[in-house]
DNA sequence: GTTTATGCAAACTGTTTGCACGATC
DNA sequence: GATCGTGCAAACAGTTTGCATAAAC
């Protein structure tokens, strides 16, 4: 089964119509697996035959559907990322400073910590963005 | 001394002249102690009788010199705080998810955990940036 | 008197909305 | 054929900029 099919069973399964920027937009979740703005879609070719206000509204419907979700950034911009099994896994990236090669942590062993550090100043904790920085094993050796 | 006194040295130390609507803002960071974005300071009345441009101007001259710096947030407005002795420490920020209140954590208690997830893939940490989300405890009640 | 900040208006970016037309079911 | 999505234009909010005037040093 490819992209397109997969999207169009979960559109029909959420009963919302399947219109080719909506199956554009949710192949493009399913295939890069990773939180994305409204910017990284009207920066692709592919987006520039539609109007922006549909790409808006098409999230918003996607979003009030379930079937993807806005999450925190830091980014100036909302990054919304799918809300399927394989998508659920939490895991952060560290950038080597020299190479800018990137690379994924397999775990997140930090969350006990956080929810004692937020605890404190009576928080609790739902949600967290980490990103690291650093130097690979190559970029040291030099 | 009193703030403005405080907020008038900081100024001249920076060789930055002392207009009004700067030493009103950096007042402000001196005694909220947390950080706050131009939003802010925009719904305080006393900043109605400045034209929104200089305020913008103004937080452009402060970062620049040193006096604040922008800190990532997952906020929809940039936030800053005061960059003096009782904020250089490093540490982190929790956003409330609701009210979109901001609180520091006193302490970053995760450098070990992020030292070993990083060491797995064969890269060193240098540094990292971490944001929260959560509810406070105001909106944990309601 | 020289330098720098301000107010005002205009421009610019990202986003939202109203409405007529077109596509989907 | 009823419903819903789209393009287009206009409106909107937050921010930035140009320029003449005003304030700080």
């Amino acid at each position: 089964m490819n992209l397109k099919e997969r999207a169009e069973i979960l559109l029909k399964e959420k009963g919302l119509r399947c219109t080719e920027v909506r199956l554009l937009i949710l192949e493009e979740f399913l295939k890069r697996n990773k939180p994305l703005s409204i910017q990284d879609f009207k920066k692709k070719k592919a987006f520039k035959n539609w109007d922006e206000s549909s790409t808006y509204r098409n999230f918003t419907k996607l979003e009030s559907s379930g079937l993807i979700r806005a999450i925190p950034s830091n980014s100036e911009f909302q990054h919304y990322e799918s809300t399927l099994e394989t998508h659920h896994h939490h895991h952060h990236h560290i950038t080597c400073r020299k190479c800018k090669a990137i690379q994924c942590l397999n775990d997140c062993s930090v969350e006990e910590q956080l929810a004692k550090m937020a605890n404190k100043v009576g928080f609790s904790v739902e949600g967290h963005t980490l990103e690291l920085y650093g130097l690979c094993a190559d970029c040291r050796k030099k």
